[in-house]
DNA sequence: ATCAATGAGGATCCGTCGGTAATCTAACGA
DNA sequence: TCGTTAGATTACCGACGGATCCTCATTGAT
């Protein structure tokens, strides 16, 4: 019922998971061991991603997923559009088929306004940004797992 | 996937067909007709709205259904509320399980507000504010059943 | 070559939402 | 009272998102 559904907020929390591009693989059994995400589930998942060129997965010994891209160079946005589409960011607030710009409801302006707000947002927001985000899964996991805090993440940065 | 469903739309297309109350019983059938919302789910749809009290229908000869309240003191967070519950209201946009104030997610202030902004505009708009939406089987309910234009129901308000 | 690790993929289940059809029942008129 | 006209109610169907289980296919290590 909302913009974004249950499924792309489990990819954000994955995708944290994962190491930058060239980074060590990650299993999806250990990301769904920590984030709570259904295995099998988030198998799919990160197939989804990965046909996308959103994430890189190698099966076999030693396999594992890793980011395709720089975690500051995946929005919000990319990730929406991969599962979600974006046939939502079309329909009329109240599902009227006869709302068109010509005959616009009620809402019409005014939710393609919100909508226009929305996208910016979802575009300016990047995986790298979601840190701010205490999820507790997450935090363990990376913690186990020997990532950057986020702190360490932002010196680096400031260095290159 | 949006704030509003698809049944609270057909809600808001079959009230705008109803009289005010005291007004002459539409019959259920009649409005299914005319804006092509399916008769047995709108029968349904009318049954909810009565029990949540925005209407009052009446079975057998000369029955039918009408406004329980002036259109003017109908708002659209009435209908939402009645049909969709306020259920979406608190998830977070993500869907994270674990955003709350203490421990929000990026978006959860942006979303916050958004979400505020939404509920203040379904609370301003009213029934008969909807008229300014040209929907075409609403519009031919309307004038074949004798309602009053948009305009002489502006001009009947100001004599009041 | 073989085996274990690991993602891919198919089949299926569940709950919700939108939708359909048949039947029940209240209200009124003749 | 009886029949017609309405809405009310029940049962059920199909699609879709989320989720589970089980098996297949690929990879690397030995």
């Amino acid at each position: 019922m909302l913009p974004l559904s249950q499924t792309t907020g489990y990819a954000l929390r994955a995708m944290r998971c994962l190491q930058e591009p060239g980074g060590q693989p990650v299993l999806v059994e250990s990301v769904a061991d920590y984030t709570g995400i259904p295995r099998s589930y988030l198998s799919k998942l990160v197939h989804k991603l990965a046909k996308k060129g959103l994430v890189t997965a190698r099966r076999g010994h030693h396999g594992g997923v890793v980011l395709a891209k720089p975690s500051a160079e995946i929005t919000l946005e990319d990730l929406s559009e991969a599962i979600d589409g974006v046939a939502w960011r079309k329909r009329c607030l109240m599902g009227l088929a006869g709302c068109t710009e010509e005959t616009p409801c009620v809402l019409h302006d005014y939710w393609k306004q919100t909508l226009q707000e929305i996208l910016v947002r979802l575009r300016s927001v990047t995986l790298a940004d979601m840190a701010r985000h205490q999820d507790p899964g997450v935090e363990r996991f990376r913690a186990d797992h020997g990532f950057l805090t986020t702190v360490d993440a932002e010196r680096d940065h400031a260095h290159a």
